[in-house]
DNA sequence: CGATAAAACTTGCACTTGCAAATAAAGACG
DNA sequence: CGTCTTTATTTGCAAGTGCAAGTTTTATCG
């Protein structure tokens, strides 16, 4: 295995980089990545349940139920019981919540800049064509995809 | 901003499934993600002082220095002073290391095979070539690089 | 040389994380 | 309808994490 040609270690090197390169810009506006992943995803998508939220981003259900908690402490969402199905926890971006991610999103546009500023258009687009495929190529066959 | 052909969040969300579809692997041989990390990046560089292991890896040198603690405790790793330096601390695989290393080396490419499935050859060449070009753009112009 | 700064870790502390178990609210079924 | 399951989320607990401060060794400089 050539570890420098790895995929999995070449995009895992890549995302702590997008993130360790984000971070200051959260800090200014007072929340870590966590809660961007989530607010980021809720101004995508509206109002999920905790469990649609936990797949879209990928955090962990315990993880995001306590994360839930500190956003609904900072005002940046709401968390309340589905009225239908009460075992269902809606979550919904607040105001404040809004105002937030939408300061943030050009600096994330700026980041992702930054990130492909040597690569042409059309590298940018097979890049994000590619990684949703590889994405969904291990959601299919995975053991996690019970 | 597209979330969905975001590029940060594109990276950091398969990364994120690299690691989940791995874990049951490095489970199994009693590791974890960051020892897996780690234990690659010495096989392929061989003896690393502690910080730059840590620039290899991306992860804190705090935590790492921690890390590898555990990993000496585990017979992983031996963890020495330099003779000339000793501010540095040289770590080094052991035995026991390289062959735990090399016994997950098999499953982390059966993975990459999975996620890479649906691939062409040359998609995936373009993959290899296109995420360090991003990696070292955000290197080049990043604020942590000082 | 001796004081001062810089480098390379390590550690205290407060907080976050994930697993497994606990709750709570639907569904399924006889 | 009352039990048995399943679904959706929350929490106890035992680690793991990062920041800031501390420690130990090397450099730098007058």
């Amino acid at each position: 295995m050539e570890l420098d040609s790895y995929l999995p270690y070449l995009v895992n090197r890549l995302g702590q980089r997008f993130v360790s390169e984000f971070t200051p810009s959260l800090a200014e506006a007072g929340i870590d990545v966590q809660m961007w992943r989530a607010l980021s995803v809720l101004h995508r998508h509206g109002d999920l349940p905790a469990s649609a939220l936990s797949e879209l981003t990928s955090i962990n259900l315990s993880t995001l139920s306590r994360l839930i908690g500190r956003m609904d402490a900072k005002g940046l969402v709401l968390r309340r019981r589905d009225g239908a199905d009460s075992r269902t926890v809606n979550v919904r971006l607040t105001p404040e919540g809004k105002r937030a991610t939408e300061e943030l999103i050009p600096k994330a546009v700026a980041l992702e800049a930054r990130a492909t500023a040597g690569l042409s258009r059309s590298e940018i687009e097979t890049l994000r064509r590619l990684l949703p495929r590889l994405y969904a190529s291990l959601a299919a066959t995975g053991a996690a995809a019970a």
